[in-house]
DNA sequence: GTGAAAGCGCTAACAC
DNA sequence: GTGTTAGCGCTTTCAC
């Protein structure tokens, strides 16, 4: 079978105790001795057995990550962002995937309780927040990105929602916009409703009466933006701008308006959230709210390992205070009036 | 601390030896005895730990699936795929992204050599076949998705990139085209060359001659294809349609025909590879050949763990012939004429 | 059908 | 600075 460190011991004429340590860059090994067990591990290919490091010291060196589906590119750049600072810090990377299995995040709990992983980031709005904070309680680390668990113990990563969403109001505001709809993700998700809150604040700042009719519900996905539209537009009431609170919708918005000769941005001005890749090719071009997915998946990671790191993980030390990353407006053509000259 | 199996064999009056046949459905235990285990695993909620069960099996029951960029909605495709099937087979999946890191793929065997997985997938065109068969000839299992290594113990999986690149040519001719260029992907990828092997096979059955002009190198990049096309204009000889060894590439042709007011697809016609969903959303609807890639990461881990359960996993067993999938061309307006009526 | 006991390969006290 | 040794929690012969 393979060389175990008894072997390396042997062959540099050490105990496997310093092997152990010359691994692991512990204490003080004197550099002749040092050199000579470098020398036979490399001489005989040895690598450590990750399983009985792990039985052993009670880490496993991994951080999972749990998310709705990784062909979607903000989760995919979270990840990105993990693995990218996991690694840096000598840790692995577990994705858990659990796409349209409904309730099935939860069972990648149990890699918590086998100490498969000695962190949890949860990407997924499903996951209740009390169940979050129980396993917290009971020591587990656990991180959270895309909304805010009220718990000590559990950082969480989040976007400026409400800050951003004014911001989009705001832009539609100045392009001359009155009447402004929202259509809305699912009330589960934090997102979705600070989303709404920042679109209501707005309202409200610019002197703008707040109609519920303007507010459509949705689900982020393209289906329920197309449908949301059409509902909004049974009503007979007028509005020339729309904010989705993801682009999926806004995809939708632009199939039904497809459909019904409603020109964009001319007769309806649109505004979504994400920045998917698509916005940037599909005609006009979408404006987005720029998320940056990658920074706040580096971020977690960073605050989660430095937990680890501590004396008594879970009880004490720092408290986790709610991270908020800035997003960036991507204003393109489809919230911009471009009257031809000469009209 | 956590509980243990010895926990659990006190509080049914067995011993750790039962608790652990009744946790792997081994043997045969009296039914009797079982539920008496069951429910004590059940009341103190016990969870077995990976580690220890790591370490006296010698399996971690993971696959790790080592890709150039999870944010490619191929490579995502593929990962979902290997991961559903592992699940379903009690394995987990770590995930390797080696973006940008030029020569970084090679680093993770050490997770092969770690035992911290029991199979590796490679998704990486850049790792190099002969580095793979010799890891495999030492016993590690290993499995390749997008080319085939000429190696007994390497399961290999890919699609029919000869077949249907001779299609999208063959497509080309019923409408009508006679001068077809090809735009490749880079040379190491196996792939580009048999989409490039495709295209000259298709042109020699459809009696079209083979003009050395009508090929440009890129390397599956929007920008190289921009490139590419600006190149093959300059040659001054005409080409009325387009063949991309990617969507990507098909992006950057179509950033160029807009700048230089080249209309697609009356002037020029445009076939890519991926199916990408951009091409369903940019104008013109891009024509693509939509790539299995759930199927063939499905069909490989399936491969993989049936050869990790052999009992001499590595040395004879099955063989391992190539696994080919079947791609489906998917004709959007970009392949398509669409002469004004009444011209 | 079930139990006793010997490790899997490593790390961390504790000696020296 | 380095060696000795006792486990980490589980599975797996081998008895019974």
């Amino acid at each position: 079978m393979d060389k175990k460190i008894i072997d390396v011991a042997r062959a540099a004429g050490v105990s496997p105790a310093t092997v152990s340590r010359v691994l692991n860059n512990r204490e003080l090994v004197k550099e002749k001795t040092r050199e000579k067990v470098l020398q036979a591990i490399r001489d005989m290919n040895y690598h450590p057995n990750a399983a009985a490091k792990q039985l052993r010291s009670q880490r496993t060196m991994t951080i999972g990550v749990i998310v709705p589906d990784i062909n979607v590119s903000l989760f995919a750049e979270i990840i990105k962002g993990v693995q990218n600072k996991a690694e840096s810090k000598g840790y692995h990377v577990i994705i858990c995937d659990y796409s349209g299995r409904k309730g099935r995040e939860q069972e990648y709990f149990a890699l918590l309780h086998n100490r498969t992983v000695d962190a949890l980031i949860f990407v997924s709005p499903e996951m209740p927040s009390e169940v979050l904070a129980e396993e917290a309680d009971k020591g587990f680390t656990i991180g959270v990105i895309g909304r805010q668990i009220g718990h000590d113990s559990i950082p969480c990563c989040c976007t400026d929602n409400v800050e951003f969403s004014m911001e989009v109001v705001g832009h539609f505001v100045r392009q001359g916009h009155r009447r402004i709809a929202f259509i809305s993700g699912y009330q589960e998700a934090t997102d979705a409703y600070e989303r709404l809150e920042g679109y209501m604040k707005a309202l409200h700042r610019h002197g703008l009466g707040f109609e519920p009719e303007l507010i459509e519900k949705g689900d982020f996905s393209e289906e329920s933006g197309y449908r949301a539209l059409l509902r909004l537009r049974e009503k007979g009431i007028p509005f020339t701008a729309v904010y989705t609170a993801n682009d999926e919708m806004a995809l939708g918005v632009y199939k039904a308006c497809g459909e019904r000769g409603i020109h964009i941005p001319d007769e309806l001005a649109v505004f979504g959230v994400d920045n998917n890749r698509i916005s940037r090719y599909i005609t006009p071009n979408l404006s987005s709210v720029e998320q940056p997915g990658y920074l706040m998946g580096s971020m977690l990671a960073e605050k989660l390992i430095a937990i680890l790191g501590e004396d008594k993980p879970g009880s004490g030390g720092m408290t986790a205070g709610p991270i908020e990353v800035k997003s960036r407006l991507i204003i393109r053509e489809s919230s911009t009036f471009v009257r031809p000259s000469g009209r």
